[in-house]
Parts: C-alpha cells; sequence; structure tokens
DNA sequence: AATGAATGAGGATTCATTCAT
DNA sequence: GATGAATGAATCCTCATTCAT
C-alpha cells in the first residue's frame, strides 16, 4: 500500500495547490469546489474522496503553506553567518515569497473567514512560529551587539508587515527588479535595528 | 423636501457603516444582505430602497472609508510645522485609524473580491490619491533637507506597510497602549528617512 | 362632490391606460405597479387609492377594451345598409382596432394569466357577446340571401381569427397601407360566406 | 458514454415538455422553476444541471417546437399529390396541432415576453420558415393555375390566423370532432385562394 | 390624495454535499 | 477511485402590498 499511499499524497497536494490557486483569485467564500476540481480535470464529486469538505481543505491549504514558509525560514537561521548575515537573508526568503509566491503568501498573511474557533487558532499558532524565528535571531543580534531594539517584537512587526505589503503594489513587469527590491528592503529595514 | 432628503443620507450611511462591521467580520462574500439589515433592525428587503444592490453598497463603503481618510491626512498635510512635524502626524493618525477604526481600515486596506473592472480600479485610485499625500510630505522633506532616501516611493511602501500590519496584531488589552505605539512606530519609521 | 367624482374617474381611466400601455410590452405578470405608475408621474403607493390591488387593474383594463370595442361594433350594426355592408363594416373596425389600438387589441384577445375562475369568465363572457354582433349580422345576412354558410358560428371564427393575426406581422412601415389591409381582408374574407 | 449521453438527452426532452406544460397554464413569467420541477419529481436545483437557466429552458422549448412542427408540415410538401392536395394536407396538419397539441402549439404562436434580440430573432426567424412552407406551396398552385391569389403572402396569413385561432375555443367535448373541423376548415380557407 | 418607507413572501440561482454505480 | 446526478439550504433580488403621515 505504499505506492496507493504515495499516490493519495500526491493526489491531495495537487488539490491543495489547486485550492490555493483559487482562492487567491476568488477568495475563499468565492472560490467553489468546482473551481478547485477543474483546474485538475476532475469533478468536484471527487475532491470528497480526498477531503472531508471545503474547509478542511482551505484549512489544509493554510497549513501546508505554513509549513513550506516555515522550513525556508529555519533553513536560513541554520546557516553560516553573523545574525545580521542570517536576518538579511530571511528577509531575502520572505520577499521572494512575497513576490514569487504571490498566491501562497497571501494565504500566510490572511487569516480568512470561514474558520472554526479552534483551526483559527491553530493557524495563528503556526503564524506565531513562522515570527518567532524572526524574532530569535533578533534578540541573538542584540545579545551579540549586532543590533538595538527597546522593544525587538515590535520591530520585527514593523519588518514583516513592510514586507508583506509588498505583494499589494509589486506588478511583473514594474521598474525594480525582485533583486533591487530585496536589496533596498534589505538595507532599508536594518537600519530599524540600528 | 430638504428634510427627507437628510433622512435619506443618514440611513444611507447607517447602512454602509453596518455593512462595513459585517463585511469585516464575514468577508464581503460572507456577508449577506440579512446580516446587513439585521444590524439595523431592518430586513433585508429595505436595503434596496437604499442601494441598488449588494455589490453597490460594498462600493460605497470603501468610498466613504478613502474619503474620510484621506481627508484626514490632507488636515496634517495643510498643518504647521516642519515636513518631518507632518509626517509625523501622518503617521500617527494613520495608526490611529488602524487601531481605533480597524473595521474601517481594514476595508482601505483590502481590495476585496467582487468588484467589477471599473469600481476596483476607481477604488484603487482613491486608494493611490491617499498615498501620494504621504509621498508629497516625503519629497518636500526631502527637498528641504530634512529627509534622505533614495527611492522615496518605495520607502513609503515600507513605512505604510508596517503601519497596516498593526491591525493584524493588536489587542486593546495588549502591553502597549496606543500612544505607545504611536510614538514608538513614528520614531522608529522615520529612521528609514535617515 | 360631482367634479371630484370626475377626477376619479379620469384618474382610474388614465392609470387604466397606461397599465394596457404597460401589460402590451411586458404582458401581465412582467408588468409592475411601479412601471404603471412611473408613466403617470406617481407613485406605486398611489395606485391602491384608486384600485384595490394589481388584479383589479389588469381586470379593469380587460372591461374597459372590451366595452370599449364592442360599443364601436354596434354602432355598425346599427348603422344603414345590407347585411354584408354591415358586416364589411365590423370588418374594417376591427382590423383598424387590430392595428391602430394594438395594444387595446391585444388585450382583447388573449386570456391572460393571474385571473379568478370569476373574472376571467366575466372577461370571455363580454368577449363572446363581441363575437355574438358578428353572428347576429351573418345569421341576418344568411336570411336575407345574402350569405351562405352551414355552420355561421365557425365560419365567424376563422373570420375573426384571420384579422386577430394581423397584429402579429403588421409593421407601420409594411408595404400595405392600413386601407389597402381593410380592403383585401375585407373582400377576400367575404368569399367564406359566398 | 453513449449511454449516459442518451440519457441527458431524454432529460432535457422530458424538462423541456414540462416547461412547455406549465408555460401554458401560467405564461413564461408566472411559470416558476419549482413548477417545471415538480411535474418530473424533480427539485428546482436539479434543473440547473441540465440547462444554463430559465431563459435558456423556455427558449429551447420554442426551439423544440418549432423545429418538430416544421418538419411535419415538410413532410406534407414533400409528399405525392397536387398542389390542392398538398395544401390541404398542411391545413389538416397545422389544425391537428392546434387541437391535440395545444401547448406546443401556443408557444409556437406566442413569441412570449423575456427573450433577449438575439433569442427573440431566432424564434422569429424560425417561424417565419415554417410560414414560408405554405407559400411555397401557394405560389406552386398559383403557377400551375390551382389557385388564385393577388397577395400570396397576405392570404397565407389570413389562413394561418383563421387556424391559429382554434385553440381559442375548442373544447374537447364541444359539438364537432376534430375531423370535423379539419375538414370545414379546409374547404373554408381553400375559397380564399379560389 | 399622495407618498415615502418598509415589509415579507416568492422566485431565480448557486453550491457544498451526498451517494449509487 | 471517480463521477454523474440530485438535492436543499442559502442568498440575492423583486415586487405587490401596507400604512403612517
Amino acid at each position: 500500500m505504499k505506492l496507493s499511499d504515495k499516490k493519495m499524497r500526491k493526489k491531495k497536494e495537487d488539490i491543495l495547490l489547486s485550492a490555493i490557486k483559487v482562492v487567491n483569485k476568488k477568495g475563499p467564500n468565492g472560490a467553489t469546489m468546482e473551481d478547485i476540481a477543474a483546474e485538475l480535470l476532475m469533478t468536484k464529486g471527487s475532491l470528497y474522496y480526498y477531503f472531508k469538505n471545503k474547509e478542511d481543505i482551505i484549512f489544509q491549504c493554510h497549513e501546508m503553506v505554513l509549513t513550506e514558509a516555515t522550513s525556508d525560514i529555519v533553513d536560513c537561521q541554520n546557516g553560516n553567518g553573523t545574525n545580521e548575515e542570517k536576518l538579511l537573508n530571511m528577509i531575502k526568503t520572505h520577499i521572494r515569497y512575497a513576490i514569487e509566491k504571490k498566491e501562497i503568501f497571501n494565504m500566510m498573511i490572511k487569516p480568512g473567514e470561514m474558520f472554526t474557533e479552534v483551526q483559527l487558532n491553530q493557524i495563528l499558532h503556526m503564524r506565531n512560529e513562522y515570527a518567532l524565528k524572526f524574532d530569535e535571531t533578533i534578540v541573538k543580534g542584540i545579545a551579540s551587539g549586532e543590533f538595538v531594539s527597546e522593544d525587538p517584537v515590535l520591530t520585527r512587526m514593523m519588518i514583516l508587515g513592510a514586507m508583506n505589503w509588498i505583494q499589494q503594489w509589486y506588478r511583473p513587469n514594474g521598474k525594480k527588479t525582485i533583486n533591487e527590491i530585496q536589496e533596498i528592503y534589505a538595507a532599508s529595514l536594518l537600519k530599524l535595528l540600528k
């Protein structure tokens, strides 16, 4: 059963990816089961073989996205270099997400209506885990004398907020390349820790 | 008929305010006409006496909110003081909105699904007008030597983004008062222009 | 109270005329009270001062139309001339109605959904009264040797049916004038009685 | 998948037949999706699996009816016999429709509110196609010396009009049988071409 | 005599969900 | 595993009707 197990996992992931696409275009309420299925050349009925219901799909979308993003950020944290270098990497990674995986990213930062209390808390908890990685690096940087901040959490909020806003205005054919944006943001936002 | 005219205007405003509340809780798609009406002890049918349809209501919500906010920001701009002082005021005003009028504010920063091309453009245009007020002050400050920035628009994006994120984490009974947040953000974000 | 009585009668008639217009454009179900009122620069609420409800308005429309048409046909019948001449006049009158008062006419020949059993019977009865005038003239013509028909009622049905169909194809700027149509139809249809 | 295809086609036809019944009783506006579904022991929601919307159903009703009727008339045209015999057959066929398929027939002769310009034109075009079959036979009959008419189209209008009116007065238990009506009408109406 | 405002019932449409096959 | 078909609850919207003023 290993094989069919893998197939199922793969299919589930496909469905989640399709759902992410649709949800980002139409919002969680606007996205229909049919939309999600159509993208995969399936019929909506089939989705219920893999997921309990729509709510479940949307929830697992958030879960998947946050897990993936957190993993990437942890990689930055575990790399070599000073805390400043690590934070710069984290910032660049986050920005790359915001721009290149706009859809996934959007899901990360919008809590989204539709969830039960329990599910919402779980999502918010994961989001917090993600943010804590930034905090840890900042705090270490303060301890090592690289950074200065009276309120590290508030500063992190500013940094993340500034970056999250990017996907509101970024356009693929705009004046700045992704690289330029990454550099400018990284350089500027570090000022907040000086 | 001035009187009945005023009454109608008042009622329309009441409906818009109710709609803002509901939309912020449930999103534009989740909000039902019944929800909006219930808040005002009306029946959904009555709403159609004042507005053409749901889309119309949601659109006018955005319009109202953006008009009000822009007016407040313009007041800051037209006040006395240096450009730095003016920008500080604008930042504090924006933060006050983000916190105290969370509902209205949310509507300002989320474009929201549901609109026609024309309507969406109109809203985005108004949003841009609002942002331009910040740009103007920043540019004047650069000219007068108060500020430094290689890319004023990008810097403004960071500043606004950082502030807009506040409503994602602010809780009424948190550790910081509104005043403290305003002061810390204002002081910190100005670093981006130094 | 004679004066206000007249005013009321006039207003009622205006409303019925407006209703006829609207019903003919949109059908009895498609016509709304607002449509009927708008034509007269009134508000729909006011209609209820003059009529019990919509059904009542539509019913009285039919009544008015049939009364008027019957009166005109009776005039033909009471005129001078042979029965053939009288029937020719009746045919021409009916055709003039079908063309010039298309709206009124339509109401005469469509029973129209929406009525109660009682009302429908009343309308059908009036419609029958109208048709009987044709029958009377035909029967007299047979008696006098002007006409020949094995089944006068069936022949009358053919004649009326042929004429009623005119309003389905007649166009104001068509090839035939009203006069020509009247003449051709009158001459042709009389063949059915020869 | 030929099988399921057939099933769908059958179901669609059933729905159209039910719709025809209901529309004839209550008119196109009065007929509700629920009415149409109830007849088939379905729920209104199911109808949308087969048709886009109500308008679509009503339109296809007309299409179906006109296609069927035209086919029958073409059969008459393609049969053996003189033009007079062919026209007699067409008249009898048309009358049979008017009486036995009153519901279908009604739909043929009432354009009905509710359609878009495009759809209405399409229906009127089909109706015209049907009428042209009569014209053709009449014209051929004139050419062969069987018929006489100064204006064949106008004469055809009278013939069709006379027949269409039948369904306004025909009652199943009336004095005349269908056969008698067919004979009397056919004999009488031919006089219009003599 | 008229109207502004409100209502509520009804109807079209959408869509998540179910289930037999 | 997948789907065709059906369902019914929810939602937007319309409109005849009412009534205080």
